[in-house]
DNA sequence: TGAATTATACGATGAGTTTCGTATATTTAG
DNA sequence: CTAAATATACGAAACTCATCGTATAATTCA
């Protein structure tokens, strides 16, 4: 299996060990899979695997200096997210950012969002 | 394998042929895949195989009264985006709308894609 | 008519994901 | 000190995805 240098977007099954890495980092694995084990069970070795293979990948770094490695996400929640939005412009929204918000928002968003929103759009111009 | 009734989200290779199919619907194979190898050369029969999973999987429907088949989107592009942002949104935003939109903008949006976008605010409140 | 073309069906392969069992080494506790 | 607990390493199974080759049936045309 090719598992270089990390390209593409994490998985679904990274993405919930990456979620809690975010919150508790950095950490070991048992701390990890107590945490995921809450909302789904799996194995202790499952997410010990995943870590592993999530560090080939270069998704996350570890610590081996003490018998428990320690764990920590190479890229934040902030530019995980990014890339994941831009992966999904490009394969479904031909890159318009606009036609995505419109997809995001639905018929009916809350006034609060609302809100939040153009209280960024706002913060955005002040900028330019 | 299972493939049931459609659950989640389309994968990158069903997408491309639903932006060919929602593009030229309905139409057959052949067309479907002179328009997608233009970009991405692949072979007729992947292309064939994967209509057919994607009919298994109540992706794409299927008239089979003439000797080539006519494929058609069942969710149209608007349904499936929609579908795509949600499930992102759970998996990588915890919800929050404004976050998505904060991650889809990102540091410099265009003055364009920020004009279309308080005008689709300026809709939805409207609205309600 | 018979050969070439064009269609679907089917099976299989290779890559990647997710899962976990077992082996083994290290640490801790009685 | 030794047994239990706890850690990583390793390998493999089950599954999905994406790809395509081959078989075969239907159609077209020279």
């Amino acid at each position: 299996m090719t598992r270089g240098k990390f390209k593409g977007v994490p998985t679904s099954a990274e993405l919930q060990l990456l979620r809690v890495l975010w919150e508790i980092e950095p950490t070991t694995v048992r701390e990890v899979h107590e945490k995921v084990n809450k909302h789904n069970k799996v194995g202790y070795t499952t997410v010990l695997k995943m870590l592993q293979i999530m560090h080939e990948k270069g998704l996350v770094e570890r610590d081996e200096s003490s018998r428990a490695h320690i764990y920590k996400a190479i890229y934040s929640e902030e530019q995980t997210q990014s890339s994941m939005v831009k992966d999904m412009l490009n394969k479904a929204f031909g890159g318009s950012k606009s036609n995505l918000v419109m997809r995001a928002l639905g018929k009916s968003p809350s006034a609060q969002e609302l809100a939040e929103i153009r209280a960024l759009l706002d913060s955005l111009e002040k900028d330019a």
